[in-house]
DNA sequence: GCGTCCAGGTCTACC
DNA sequence: GGTAGACCTGGACGC
């Protein structure tokens, strides 16, 4: 438990349109920085490392989607020099997409007959960006054959027992643990606490891995090209395609056997005889068909499926 | 109650 | 270079 008594104020001016709601609370549940994260009344308390620094966050809106203003509160446990405050502005502003402009995104998706139908549900979500590219590979390689019931299970329980716990503003919000902690732990005693299974030997492996420090930032993966990021990210351990889409700031195609058959109906009009066969046709044609804005539209798509589905019909039924 | 199958992938040995 | 098989765990299913 660490205490959290040091505060910085100040406000973000995303680039309109920025729904709040729909891009720090997802409508599928995705978390901005972790699962223990609470959401309230348009306030969002959560907690992540920002610059390396263990931080609890309280963002409030205080805005519109098309004026929007968010208002962030940092504690810390001791007070920040001045370039670790502008660091830490910069990088949550980042966390939460302030930068990006969807306009673009927007025009390209209403002339497409697929994603027409999800960006008037999803007005104004932006796409975050995770401070750390330990949370992300874990959180990958715990979606790895499982359903997502025991995946949500397995990342609950490796948080509680190994991640640190921000107390802070009245709350005690638990983070991700870091490379180091983790890379303390034996894959035995990993396995056995969590039950992450065979898991645990990447995870440790890939803790030792991060832990040693020279392995680039999500911010360092994002200025290199998506090529070259998504080649470093395959040799991590316990990260393959799948997982290094997920990771990759700059966004891929991450098709898994569940996404296979939705994007799979979308895309061909009917569900595949072998979902895990399907996979690599159903990536080809998710990135012929939207290039550069593929995550973005898988983004977009999974987190409409309901509503995508009512409008196409009982044809394509999707969730 | 018990056995079998397989899940929102990755890695390795083998050809 | 491509591919079958192993891999933890636990819920679903058939019997």
């Amino acid at each position: 438990m660490t205490r959290l008594g040091n505060k910085l104020k100040f406000d973000i001016l995303p680039t309109p349109p920025f729904s709040f709601k729909l891009t720090v609370k997802k409508p599928t549940g995705w978390f901005l920085f972790n699962p223990f994260e609470v959401y309230k009344d348009g306030t969002l308390w959560t907690s992540t490392y920002l610059d390396g620094i263990f931080a609890g966050i309280k963002l409030t809106s205080s805005g519109t989607v098309d004026h929007p203003k968010v208002s962030a509160l940092i504690f810390t446990n001791r007070s920040l020099s001045r370039s670790q405050e502008e660091n830490v502005k910069r990088l949550l502003a980042k966390a939460i997409g302030a930068e990006h402009d969807l306009n673009e995104f927007y025009r390209i998706a209403r002339k497409d007959a697929i994603l027409k139908h999800v960006i008037g549900d999803l007005y104004g979500m932006h796409d975050t960006f995770s401070t750390t590219i330990f949370s992300d590979a874990l959180l990958a390689i715990l979606l790895q054959m499982a359903p997502l019931k025991r995946s949500n299970e397995m990342m609950e329980s490796l948080i509680q027992n190994y991640g640190d716990t921000a107390e802070f503003d009245g709350k005690k919000i638990k983070a991700w643990p870091t490379p180091k902690r983790l890379a303390a732990v034996s894959p035995e005693e990993l396995a056995r606490r969590c039950k992450v299974g065979y898991r645990a030997k990447s995870i440790v492996k890939l803790a030792n891995r991060l832990a040693k420090g020279d392995f680039p930032t999500a911010e360092q993966l994002e200025d290199m090209d998506a090529d070259s990021a998504k080649e470093l990210l395959l040799e991590l351990p316990g990260i393959g395609d799948y997982s290094a889409d997920i990771i990759n700031p700059h966004g891929g195609f991450p098709i898994d056997v569940w996404s296979a058959e939705v994007f799979g109906k979308l895309f061909f009009g009917k569900e595949p005889k072998n979902n895990r066969k399907a996979v690599e046709k159903v990536k080809k044609e998710g990135l012929r068909r939207w290039g550069k804005w593929s995550w973005m539209a898988f983004f977009y798509v999974v987190q409409d499926l309901d509503n995508l589905s009512r409008k196409l019909g009982k044809s394509i039924r999707l969730a």
